[in-house]
DNA sequence: GGTAGACCTGGACGC
DNA sequence: GCGTCCAGGTCTACC
C-alpha cells in the first residue's frame, strides 16, 4: 500500500518533524539520515501495522507492505493528515511574522506545524509525561508505556503500537508506578479509565467549536494536566492563545526580553501579547539566536502594544 | 487569587 | 557505594 497525501503549501516535511520532540518519543522512529519516519499504528480495528512515512516539500507518502482494505487505508490517510496537520493555513500567522525580522524565517521554512500523535488520548499522555521531569525521562517513561501496554506487530513482537486507553486502564497504579511514573500514575490511570468510560470524549476535542479559553478549562479538567500541559496541548489543536510556560520559557524570555531578571507567567505573556492568536507560536519560532533588540525596549514595545 | 508543600525519579555531586 | 541535593509541573490545603 502506497498513499500520497497533499499538503497546504508551505510544506516541509522535516520542518514538522523537528518542531518539537515528539518524533524522539516511542513508538516513532526516525532515521534522519533516510529521512524516513517509522511508525506502528494500532487501528481501530485492533490490527497494528507498521508504515514508513516519508516527504518533502509538498506531500507526504505512507508505505506499508501489509495488505489493507479501503477501510483500514482511509483511516490511515485520515490519521497521518491529522499527525502533520496537511491542511493547516498559516498564511495570516505568516503575513504577520514577515514584518518581525525575528519570524521572517518562517514562512520560508514552513514552521507552524507542530507533530502530532495519531490520537489526542496519546498526545495528553505523552504531555503528561512531559510534566516535572527532563526530557530524558519524559523518554523513557513513554518508550516503558509503549513496551508494556503496546499492542505488538505481528511479524514482530518487539515493535509496538501507543498503547490504547483500554490496555492502560486494565492495568493498576502499581504496574505503572513500577514503570516510573510515580505520582503521575493515578492521573494516568484516571484518564485511561475516564476516556474507556467515555467520560472524556477528547477525540471530540479535535474540531471542538469551543473558544481557547473553554477549550482550556475542558483540558485542565483532565487529571494530571496544568496550565503548561493545556497550553502544549492547546498547541498541539492548532490554538496559539496560551504559552506552555516551563524553565525553558521563563529562562529563555528572562534571558533574552527581561535581561536576566525573575519572571513568570504574567511576563511571558506580555512579551508575546501582541501576537494575539499566534502567541505561542511566535514565542517558539522566535529567532532568540539573532535577538538584538535591547531587552527592556521588547518589553516596553510589548506593552504599549 | 495567591502561595507553600508534597509528590517521584534520575542525575549530579561530595564523601 | 552511599547519602544528599536539585530539577521538573501539578495538586491540594490554606490564607
Amino acid at each position: 500500500m502506497q498513499l500520497t497525501l497533499s499538503a497546504r503549501p508551505p510544506f516541509r516535511f522535516r520542518s514538522v518533524l523537528q518542531s518539537h520532540g515528539w518524533v524522539q518519543l516511542a513508538p516513532l522512529q526516525w532515521e534522519e539520515e533516510t529521512g524516513l519516519l517509522h511508525l506502528p499504528l494500532q487501528l481501530s480495528e485492533g490490527t497494528v501495522v507498521p508504515l514508513t512515512i516519508s516527504g518533502d516539500d509538498d506531500a507526504v507518502v505512507v508505505t506499508s507492505n501489509e495488505l489493507l482494505s479501503q477501510a483500514e487505508a482511509d483511516e490511515i490517510a485520515g490519521k497521518v493528515a491529522w499527525m502533520f496537520n496537511l491542511d493547516a493555513d498559516f498564511d495570516e500567522f505568516y503575513q504577520l511574522a514577515d514584518q518581525e525580522p525575528r519570524l521572517a524565517h518562517t514562512r520560508q521554512h514552513g514552521h507552524g506545524r507542530l507533530l502530532r500523535s495519531p490520537t489526542l488520548f496519546e498526545d495528553v499522555v505523552k504531555v503528561m509525561a512531559t510534566t516535572n521531569i527532563q526530557w530524558g525521562g519524559t523518554k523513557r517513561l513513554v518508550r516503558k508505556l509503549v513496551e508494556r501496554f503496546g499492542a505488538p506487530l505481528p511479524a514482530e513482537e518487539n515493535v509496538r503500537a501507543f498503547p490504547s486507553a483500554e490496555a492502560i486502564a486494565a492495568s493498576d497504579e502499581a504496574i505503572l508506578r513500577g514503570l516510573g511514573w510515580g505520582y503521575r500514575s493515578p492521573y494516568l490511570l484516571k484518564l485511561a479509565n475516564d476516556v474507556v468510560n467515555g467520560l472524556f470524549d477528547l477525540d471530540a476535542l479535535r474540531h471542538s467549536p469551543l473558544a481557547t479559553p473553554d477549550l482550556r478549562k475542558l483540558l485542565l479538567k483532565l487529571p494530571g494536566i496544568g496550565p503548561y500541559a493545556a497550553a502544549t496541548l492547546l498547541g498541539l489543536l492548532g490554538r496559539y492563545d496560551y504559552i506552555g510556560v516551563d524553565t525553558e520559557a521563563v529562562a529563555i524570555v528572562s534571558k533574552h526580553f527581561y535581561n536576566g531578571e525573575t519572571v513568570g507567567a504574567k511576563e511571558i505573556d506580555i512579551v508575546f501579547a501582541r501576537w494575539g492568536k499566534y502567541k505561542s507560536l511566535a514565542y517558539w519560532f522566535w529567532d532568540y539566536a539573532g535577538t538584538q533588540q535591547a531587552p527592556m525596549a521588547a518589553w516596553e514595545e510589548a506593552q504599549q502594544a
